[in-house]
DNA sequence: ATGAAAGCGCTAACAA
DNA sequence: TTGTTAGCGCTTTCAT
């Protein structure tokens, strides 16, 4: 007897059920499942109907259980910032249960206190909830990526290690610098001199990244960049700010920014004063949020490959989870511009 | 002997582990977790103190395996469709986690075929991956609904039931008309008397949903709305359209939209035609987007209370998940008014 | 208040 | 190629 049967609610079909029904042992069954190479063709299809005709899906818990595995992949899920345009994480994510469903992995989510990154990982890790976590917001000084090494937890990161260029873990980043690059000689071949930056405080790596692809093609271009740029807050606010005053004091003709938020500001200012942006001012923003494809007359972004980010995230993972483990390289991919009607 | 030590990689410490340090049996040890009411003081003390000297945690396959329970949330997680203002699910997400977290529920998002909604869910039931879904995007004509329902599975809708209003899932939803009509009343106030609608298509119920908002305010104050509404797709370029005929042929001070997307179209409108947004024209959209919040001069709009989504969705869970299972009433409430720049 | 026994459903290792 | 045995780590049941 295999189980009360006609019981209420009925409990899913076990292994077992199945090797009863197929007339084999639970081991063949497990077989079909998992190598059904070693299978003579006649059992195997005996016992895919067996299992089919059940609507046998393997139990999780006992699988997880016997394996050491989970097929879970663990992502912190900060909240993005109200009132700023970067919904980056909505589309990343997005990308991320496409790619890692085709491996084989589920994304679990949990919560993490903005204060301190690390919440969340520790009890995941000790209660082998998820097989490794995929790490965001690696910026410098934020000490996910060390603690986790030091946890010898399997993890990618998007973002490079800034602060320790050695550092043993993968990772998957986007190069800020060569969009920037591109976005200023957009502005360059559109027959732009004056181009101004706007960008983060200068303890933001990335934001400092970004800011060298502006600077080294204004250089390169022989064109000055005194004066042209401009420090601030990621806020649609300290942007309008900034961009006042560049207009003001240095008059320029186009801004590069390190933000869809900071260019919105730039968007701000311009409108105060009457001016239209892409006709008067040219304006080029970055992360091609669903802001910049929505606002009049359409912003002009640097759009970051989450889709590959993803993609390379998961080949990553695949290789610290196999046997043997394999630690991938660093990997840096080029984001591209999109154009619209501010440039 | 417990487990070979110094053995690299080291293995979670076990429930046996932590008897064996604390000299107590592994039950007592469960007991300290699950029932601590159980143990006299002290040895409840004794054995929290090899607990933490370990490191333990539960394994969660095990417990899973033994419980017959995952403590995970299914969430079918589609992507915010480009080009659209539309990041609800974004907010939405972070608020299911924080509040599902504090609940001991961890979110597990699968990826979901656009082509059909049922995609994901049978194998993640089957393999008993999830206690429970969440299942969004419940409108007229998906399917979704009745098939968890018809497959007995535990879940929670955002969304009401609208072909089948005496349904026997719980359902959690923002009473749509009641936000347009907060909208369409802040026009009225601010003095506007010919406000027009841009909605969607009619086999689009929530967009009927939201109309009828406008509709009732309008008619209670003895306006006329004849010429005034149109349908549309939910894209900026649809509801710039609308917006230049509405424009054209009503005349209208206010627009009262079914979507920021829309809104966003309306001000695309005014942009062509240099007028100012807030001053010539009132606009007002639905959803309080990041758009609404960033876009010159701040888009005025209706604010789902997503946190109060969770927090209902998720005690609603807790009810059917419990002993007995509850299932709750469904829920409706109400949106709020986010004024800007816009009117 | 604590312990012993059994078993959740599965797969790794080995035997036939 | 298929079957048998053992055990992953935990909690439920029952005994002490």
């Amino acid at each position: 007897m295999s189980r009360t049967p006609g019981r209420v609610p009925a409990l899913p079909p076990t292994l077992a059920d199945v090797a009863e029904v197929a007339g084999v042992s639970r081991q063949t069954v497990s077989n079909a499942v998992n190598n059904p190479d070693l299978l003579r063709a006649d059992t195997l299809q005996r016992v895919q109907e067996a299992i089919d005709s059940l609507g046998y899906s393997p139990n999780r818990a006992a699988r997880n259980l016997r394996t050491r595995t989970s097929h879970l992949i663990g992502l912190r899920f900060a909240p993005a910032q109200e009132g700023t345009a970067n919904a980056l994480m909505d589309r990343f994510v997005h990308s991320l249960v496409e790619t890692s469903s085709a491996a084989g992995y589920h994304v679990l989510l949990f919560p993490g206190d903005p204060q301190d990154p690390t919440t969340g990982y520790d009890d995941l890790l000790r209660s082998t909830a998820v097989d490794a976590f995929v790490a965001t917001d690696t910026y410098l000084g934020n000490p996910q990526a060390a603690w986790l090494e030091s946890r010898r937890a399997p993890f990618v990161a998007f973002g490079r290690p800034w602060d320790n260029p050695g550092a043993g873990h993968p990772w998957v980043d986007v190069d800020g610098a060569a969009g920037t690059q591109v976005a200023t000689e957009h502005l360059l071949s559109r027959g732009h001199e004056r181009i101004a930056w706007i960008g983060w405080r200068k303890d933001q790596v990335i934001g400092e990244d970004r800011r060298s692809g502006w600077t080294r093609t204004m250089r390169s271009h022989g064109l000055a960049t005194t004066g042209l740029a401009s420090r601030s807050d990621d806020t649609v606010a300290s942007g309008r700010e900034a961009a006042a005053v560049l207009l003001d004091e240095a008059g320029p003709t186009g801004f590069v920014c390190a933000s869809d938020t900071l260019a919105l500001g730039v968007m701000h200012t311009l409108a105060d004063r009457g001016m239209v942006p892409g006709r008067d001012v040219a304006v080029v923003g970055f992360d091609d949020s669903q802001v910049a494809q929505v606002v009049p007359p359409g912003l002009t972004s640097v759009r970051q490959p989450l889709e590959e980010v993803a993609v390379e995230i998961v080949r990553a993972l695949e290789g610290l989870l196999g046997h043997p483990p394999e630690r991938a390289e660093g990997v840096l991919l080029a984001p591209e511009l999109v154009v619209r009607g501010t440039s």
